[in-house]
DNA sequence: GTGAAAGCGCTAACAC
DNA sequence: GTGTTAGCGCTTTCAC
């Protein structure tokens, strides 16, 4: 580490003993103006600050948090992040960063590093949705609030800020009803957990109330990599045909582009195509991208104000609440039946 | 923090003493196998494990590095972040993550807060280049080493990991030039720093090798601001009717195809286009857009490999150091001649 | 192989 | 307003 001088040494440079040096450096008003500042040129010039490590010791806090994530693939997390880091900052925390590649091994191993008093609270969004876990009670144990943004564990109970998935997904899939389609694909990474799954709620109960019949056959449900979930889309579009898809992420729409291009198939005359996304130039692309979009940059925001208030003991843990922010819906040409007939 | 239970507490349970205990959690192998084992289930059970700042302030280190870049905008950075992660957390570290918002003063600021021990080492894009950096004297008064990613700062001697940016710039203005172009636009952030010099020089270089003079009021410099860089991309194109532009960075590009979609100039039949950028969709986009496209993961991993290696003493710090790496230039719609005449 | 004890650098009573 | 002192929880000699 830095081969720093101690409070000791600046106090004996300067004449003093080291409660008022110590003093120089904490809010309290409780030393000499002029000798504050007469300690803090000396300490400038010496390139003294207090150790953190010894501080905290006394102090018994981090003021860190952590960040825990899937991925770092898309804007959604991106943003995200950006939220939490600017609500940070503006309390004066820092911010560890941590990402699980969608291991929930991962996931508890990261945790377990945390219980230390390397954090005061974390943020999060789930990795292991449908397994055990178990490995949460540990933060309970060390009395660490937990606040979850966008995935979170339906058996922990804590906060969390999420989407509007399920009206959304509603809004998404009626859209397509409108727009004339009758075979309307569900892509999923997994929909068996709560982004999956709620997201497949919504457009299972868009499909009801259109009089559509729910076909397991046009769920799919694909792995994180971009390679294979290409071969699963090619698969379902040759072998289901379907007139429009639903990707329940951006990278399966992605992907979807990407396999019709291919195929020759045009989008939106031949498949129509809306997904979740936080991608700001997909009014951009060819075609234009109708998306759900997620407000990643409040969510994060949101999210870290919750843990604040829960870490200054001015809001409950522990209550399983699940906070909705809205998404905007964003119509675009990939959705749509031409205007000009 | 959390209300855990201390050595001391442990060893009492346990009927040994604190030193015992502790040479359990340490990787030392002076002590008897079956009492390590007993401590260590008694750990989990009691939910014990060693405190951090005590930890540290015995060690002196910290086993943390920060990140410190001036934005989250971007895929590049993104993706140069999950680059540092995967290294620190294959080294067993921990990432703080600081944003400057491109503000060489929240840069100096947050330098200010890990000088204290809180990290080992800093890996950064710099927010301040053209200002003074007397506040980076501080991480060498506390033996702290630094390396630059991307943007570095030309009177700090350190190792720098970047993209061949030159070169790049150079080979997009020439193939600019060989399809046609004689108006050659060039934006920039801020073309008196780092990237945006450098990106300038290789333009001007391709220029006058290809027998066209440097203009100067075909040079933009401009801000970070969304709404502020279109209107002066507006007035460029309006006022100096470029029939190319090379942008400096992705979000010129992005703002120059709104530009000419609103004024009804098509890409690239009136103005051809290319730009950095590390998007992977770039080929969706309509037109495709032709980029200079920077390996972001590699310069991360690679930055954070030289880190680690000078943290280690197996490297010399202070040592004016630049690593190229080089860049993919994929020329695409926005910038070529129609194949098809 | 285990225990006793010193001390890492700092903060916060408590005295003066 | 400043100094003295105890101790935060741990690691690590040094004995035994």
């Amino acid at each position: 580490m830095a081969n720093s001088i101690t409070i000791i040494e600046l106090a004996a440079a300067l004449g003093l003993s080291k409660s008022t040096v110590s003093r120089a450096f904490r809010g309290n008003n409780d030393i000499n103006a002029a000798t504050k500042e007469r300690i803090l040129k000396k300490a400038e010039e010496l390139g003294f600050s207090p150790n953190l490590y010894a501080s905290n010791l006394r102090g018994s806090k981090s003021s860190t948090i952590a960040i825990i994530i899937p991925e770092f693939g898309n804007k959604f997390f991106s943003q995200a992040i950006k939220g939490i880091e600017l609500i940070a900052r503006n309390n004066d925390f820092h911010v560890l960063v941590y990402v699980t590649d969608h291991s929930a091994d991962k996931e508890a191993a990261i945790i377990r590093t945390l219980v230390n008093g390397r954090v005061d609270g974390v943020i999060m969004s789930g990795s292991g949705e449908g397994k055990s876990h178990q490995y949460l009670k540990l933060l309970k144990k060390h009395n660490l609030p937990l606040v979850f943004f966008d995935r979170y564990y339906e058996d922990i109970n804590t906060i969390c800020v999420t989407g509007n998935d399920f009206e959304s997904s509603y809004l998404a899939t009626s859209h397509l009803i409108e727009n004339g389609c009758k075979k309307i694909a569900y892509l999923a990474i997994n929909k068996n957990v709560s982004i999956g799954k709620i997201r497949m709620d919504g457009y299972a109960k868009a499909l009801s109330d259109g009089g559509i019949k729910f076909d397991e056959q046009l769920t799919l449900d694909t792995s994180n990599d971009a390679e294979i979930n290409y071969r699963d889309i090619e698969q379902l579009i040759k072998e289901q045909s379907p007139d429009a898809i639903f990707a329940s992420v951006e990278r399966l729409a992605i992907s979807t582009l990407r396999v019709t291009k291919t195929l020759g198939i045009h989008i939106p005359d031949q498949i129509k195509l809306i997904c979740f996304s936080c991608l700001e130039i997909a009014d951009m692309l060819s075609p234009a991208l109708s998306v759900v979009k997620q407000p990643a940059y409040e969510m994060g925001k949101k999210a870290t104000e919750y843990l604040f208030e829960i870490m200054r003991g001015n809001r409950e843990a522990d209550i399983q609440e699940v906070l909705f922010l809205e998404s905007d819906l964003i119509f675009q040409e990939s959705s749509q039946k031409k205007l000009t007939k």
